[in-house]
DNA sequence: CGCTTTTGACCCGCGC
DNA sequence: GCGCGGGTCAAAAGCG
């Protein structure tokens, strides 16, 4: 099967419940781009089911033992039983208690004419953050008023040579509190934060699972 | 000096 | 055909 092409829109709602006692300052954003990736593979299955036409889907994944926090997919009734794993999570980083809404989409409705191949992917995450770092290396290459919403919209290019993901980030319009995150595309690429911590597995708890963050295409 | 950001201009699809 | 609006370009400025 394809990956990556989403024929119908999932709207995923993913809830965390970290740990109390890792839930500090030093949370990192990097965490729900982890979460991407681990919900790319979840579309897979999405995509696999004959009920996933459905417009919106349901998911839920319960941070259970960090301390690693190894997470625990569970409740959607596709990816159940499915075997799929938690992402690389980053040391001394608890997921903060938020929750963030994904939505796969295909390309329709884009003004501009894609790939088939191409996924955008967007969440609505509630933060301080104008920019969420998220392991990557990103280039700004626009800035834009757009139409029914006071904030201006980013565009952002992924820095990696021979990488064409870009990514728009804008305030949410109704509530500010909530910044709009657009990925369009799959990196090429590791992230730089996987490939350091491949390069010292020793800072790497037991139980964390790395997994490239890329997946590979095939037709 | 090289990379990033800024920002106005330009491009392009879409609706009327 | 024209105007609107979103997306991109690219030169200049900023920054480490």
């Amino acid at each position: 099967m394809e990956r990556h092409q989403y024929k119908s829109s999932h709207l995923l709602a993913i809830n965390f419940s970290p740990n109390p006692s890792l839930h500090s300052t030093t949370t990192r954003m990097d965490d729900e781009m982890k979460w991407l990736s681990l919900l790319e593979d979840v579309s897979d299955y999405l995509l696999s089911d004959p009920g996933s036409s459905e417009e919106e889907s349901t998911l839920s994944i319960t941070c259970t033992n960090h301390v690693g926090c190894a997470s625990t997919l569970s409740s959607h009734p596709i990816a159940k039983g499915k075997g799929v794993q938690p992402d690389v999570r980053y040391p001394n980083s608890a997921p903060t208690s938020t929750s963030m809404k994904v939505k796969f989409k295909s390309g329709v409705g884009k003004k501009r004419k894609t790939t088939d191949d191409v996924v955008r992917v967007a969440f609505k995450t509630q933060t301080e953050k104008d920019v969420m770092d998220d392991g990557f290396k990103w280039r700004k290459y626009g800035k834009k008023q757009v139409k029914n919403n006071p904030n201006p919209r980013n565009y952002y290019r992924c820095s990696s040579v021979g990488c064409s993901v870009k990514k728009r980030v804008e305030r949410d319009s109704e509530d500010s509190s909530y910044v709009i995150t657009t990925y369009d595309g799959v990196h090429n690429h590791e992230s730089p934060c996987v490939i350091y911590y491949n390069e010292t597995p020793f800072m790497v708890p037991n139980g964390w699972t790395l997994q490239a963050s890329h997946h590979s295409s095939t037709s």
